[in-house]
DNA sequence: ATTGAGCCTGGACTATACTCCATGGTTTAT
DNA sequence: ATAAACCATGGAGTATAGTCCAGGCTCAAT
């Protein structure tokens, strides 16, 4: 096996626990190139270049199975990049549709609060009272 | 048990489901007022507005373990709003973050995005280049 | 030859918030 | 009296993304 990392040289260049590898290989998104006869796992160092890219979607928001469909479109469809792009858009929007979820919650709570605030006296909890 | 409504009662009453309550019971959220010699768990109807202020801190962005931190306050110290308030201060510090970190994962996706669009003969796509 | 490091598998455990199911006892209505 | 409806417990399963461990091989170096 010239050229090819043990589990644990190639846990080390990609910064990736072994662990993690090998979980990663259980849901599809990274193989070994070979495997010995004994079972060890061998991979070549392109293997190193997709978990890099696996922390960086997971860095924009990108779900292990999306992730998936990333690399199998990069295999299977040679990179075109409209369907990369739809995902991406995808993503866009479903982050939007968090942030205007959060920024509900945020305006909710300070609501909240301001009322809390107000009964300086401390006696009664506007919050607290919804519990009867 | 006269007044007090059996589970599948205050299911129907509240809108939260029989295995629901059941589960709050185990969380320390919730517990009947009553049980009968055979087991048979009994409410009353305090129960169902305690149910109602569990939805909506959940809507507000609590956890089960911060609305049982929030109900053991009305309980423990007789409702002082300060204490309450302290911890919608504190989400609200919570929901922020939240918010800052989904804005930042917003514009690395459309620096991808618009690196992607530029490419429009879809030969190459950048953010599938990571993969090498 | 032996030791230590590295690798293997399979399964348990973490957190969050439920949901569903099997099995069996109880209550209620006819 | 009997059947339908209701309730009980305990345990498994869902989704997400791992982490950790036991028990047992294998490999490399001394």
């Amino acid at each position: 096996m010239k050229n090819l990392l043990k589990i644990g040289e190639l846990s080390k260049e990609s910064g990736v626990s072994i662990d993690t590898i090998r979980f990663y290989e259980e849901k599809g998104l990274v193989n070994p190139t070979n495997r010995s006869e004994k079972g060890y796992r061998y991979y070549d160092s392109y293997t190193s270049s997709v978990l890099q890219f696996i922390v960086t979607s997971k860095e924009l928001g990108f779900t292990l199975n999306e992730i998936k469909d990333l690399i199998n479109i990069k295999i299977n469809k040679n990179g075109k990049c409209s369907l990369a792009l739809d995902k991406i858009k995808e993503k866009e929007l479903d982050i939007d549709r968090k942030i205007t979820e959060l920024k509900k919650i945020k305006s909710a709570l300070k609501k909240v609060s301001k009322k809390c605030e107000s009964s300086k006296n401390d006696s009664i909890c506007h919050f607290l009272e919804l519990l009867g």
